[in-house]
RNA sequence: GGGGCCAUCGUCUAGAGGUUAGGACACUGCCCUUUCACGGCGGUAACAGGGGUUCAAUUCCCCUUGGCCCUACCA
């Protein structure tokens, strides 16, 4: 393989970006970063019915917001604009440049027919063949002879387009059948006669070609874009006997094929709505990073190998991009499908919120605050960050964040009950004699009124956040009562002394 | 129904013709503790079933069962 490598990740635009699809993407975007390669992003919208600029937008953010950054493919939020040499990228924008004349060349050449059948001879037909329990093909089984493929139709009344496929002689088959080796499945045949004359292009109201099918375009546009190695999903295996004979009736040169695993829901079932959250954007609203969606869709079916050693050690799960991207290696993927875990999602998602500075998490957490949260400066930002980064989620630390923007209305009653207890209540008056709120004044001040009162820190501790946030949970308590500042201490303070 | 793919703890997986079948998440016990957490040290838990091949199979082969994908003028 010489060729430079050049992989695509080709949606189609459903209205949301698919947490399946995001991790093929990721297959992909990591096989073309480990190569020094090119990714593409191209969209599937030959569905007229559901491809909207809006659909589209919602791709577009959603792997930007992923981190999978494209070297080919549209400027986000501008149908008119695109980046790379292979444009347009959008598939409805090809059609009379790329589209038409590949199906005139298969039509001249005599490997595309023009079909008139209509929809209800179609069905008819269908329905005498299912009868007898067998499914139906066109031009195949017992359908053999009855279509169009030999009627050499004009254009002069409206048509579809349907392929030729072989017939189960011609010598670039192996024993009748369509063969190829896939990166991740390996071997992988398709008897020929078990698929039938299918239609690449749709017919139109007029006497011209119609808009093709998916399974053309994405052989047209491939060979277009150079594509060197197509890695998608599993489901899509059944298709690449069609459009192998594509590759031949085009006579283009064939890549790579690459078919991943698919992501099952918890039940063992394909993933879906009713699994909970299938849509990437649903990820980014329960607060994960997008390099822990990036860690934990890329281990979905993939063990990286360092020396040919899977990971030993939680440390050695924790990937980086970079590490990722080094120890990428199609080999190393599952043929079987996996089950999408939420819980390893959440511990991959803590230990990287754990281990990065505040100001990475910043930008990220911005977006789980209140407004006031921008008139915050750094060292505010700083000590809300580090006193609340134990959190599994962005989400969890915006909530336990809570009590700086919103005093407490009602108070835990038990708590009440259990801490402020008639000694305790002496020392919170002293408390709010202090004036400094900087960690190490706290920990000073705190050692002599503890110490004057004979209470421990436990005790103190806890009838200030009952006090501060009305229960018995909040981060380090001179943390919070750093975040919440002085005058609002004693405001809050003032009911109970 | 037809075509194709798949099968190790609950989940993601490592593994080799002979291992105490390893790790991670989850669960759980103990410890630590300024609450909630974090953290540290342990524990429970798997080769789907049946035939072969072999001195030996969880590992190789076949069958069964089960799961998934495709079977559109959707993508």
């Amino acid at each position: 393989m010489s060729r430079p490598v050049v992989t695509r990740f080709a949606p189609s635009p459903t209205g949301m970006l698919h947490i399946g699809g995001v991790r093929t993407a990721l297959f992909c975007w990591l096989f073309a970063r480990k190569h020094k390669g090119t990714f593409i992003l191209r969209i599937e919208d030959t569905d007229l019915s559901r491809s909207t600029d809006d659909n589209i937008r919602i791709i577009e953010e959603g792997m930007a917001w992923c981190g999978l950054d494209w070297d080919e493919g549209p400027v986000p939020g501008d149908p008119s604009r695109w980046i790379g040499a292979h444009g347009p990228y959008r598939q409805m924008q090809r059609m009379e440049s790329h589209y038409k004349p590949a199906v005139d060349k298969l039509i001249a050449a005599g490997q595309a027919y023009r079909c008139r059948c209509a929809k209800e001879d179609l069905d008819a037909r269908r329905a005498a063949v299912e009868a007898k329990g067998v499914p139906f093909q066109y031009n195949r089984g017992l359908d053999k002879g009855n279509g169009c493929r030999h009627k050499n139709h004009d254009a002069s009344e409206p048509f579809a387009v349907r392929l030729a496929m072989p017939e189960g002689t011609e010598p670039w088959l192996e024993d009748g059948a369509i063969v190829w080796t896939d990166l991740i499945k390996g071997r992988l045949a398709f008897p020929a006669e078990s698929m039938d004359d299918w239609i690449i292009a749709r017919t139109a109201e007029t006497c011209e070609i119609g808009v093709p099918t998916y399974n053309f375009c994405v052989v047209v546009d491939d060979t277009g874009m150079n594509v060197s190695h197509v890695l998608r999903g599993d489901d899509h295996v059944s298709n690449t006997p069609k459009q192998i004979a594509l590759y031949h009736a085009m006579g283009y040169e064939q890549p790579e094929f690459g078919h991943v695993p698919m992501i099952l829901g918890k039940d063992g079932a394909k993933l879906s709505k009713r699994h909970g959250a299938t849509s990437i954007t649903e990820y980014q609203e329960m607060g994960f990073l997008p390099a822990a969606v990036r860690l934990a869709l890329a281990r979905l079916s993939w063990t990286p190998k360092v020396d040919g050693q899977a990971p030993e050690t939680a440390e050695e799960e924790l990937l980086t991009d970079a590490q990722m991207i080094e120890l990428f290696d199609l080999k190393d993927i599952q043929k079987s499908p996996a089950r999408f875990d939420m819980d390893k999602l959440s511990w991959m998602n803590q230990k990287l919120v754990q281990r990065a500075t505040w100001q990475e998490l910043e930008p990220h957490l911005a977006h789980f605050m209140p407004a006031a949260w921008t008139t915050k400066d750094d060292e505010w930002k700083r000590i809300a960050i580090q006193a609340t980064q134990k959190g599994k989620s962005l989400k969890e630390m915006g909530e336990s964040l809570a009590f700086c923007w919103e005093r407490p209305t009602e108070f835990d009653e038990r708590a009440v009950e259990k801490f402020m207890t008639e000694p305790v209540k002496p020392a919170l008056r002293a408390v709010a004699e202090q004036k400094d709120y900087a960690h190490d004044a706290l920990q000073a001040a705190f050692n002599g009124i503890l110490e004057a009162h004979n209470l421990k820190l436990k005790d103190l501790a806890q009838a200030l956040r009952v006090v501060l946030c009305g229960k018995p949970v909040s981060p380090p308590i001179f943390d919070t009562m750093y975040l919440l500042g002085r005058e609002e201490v004693l405001a809050r303070l003032e009911r109970w002394i």
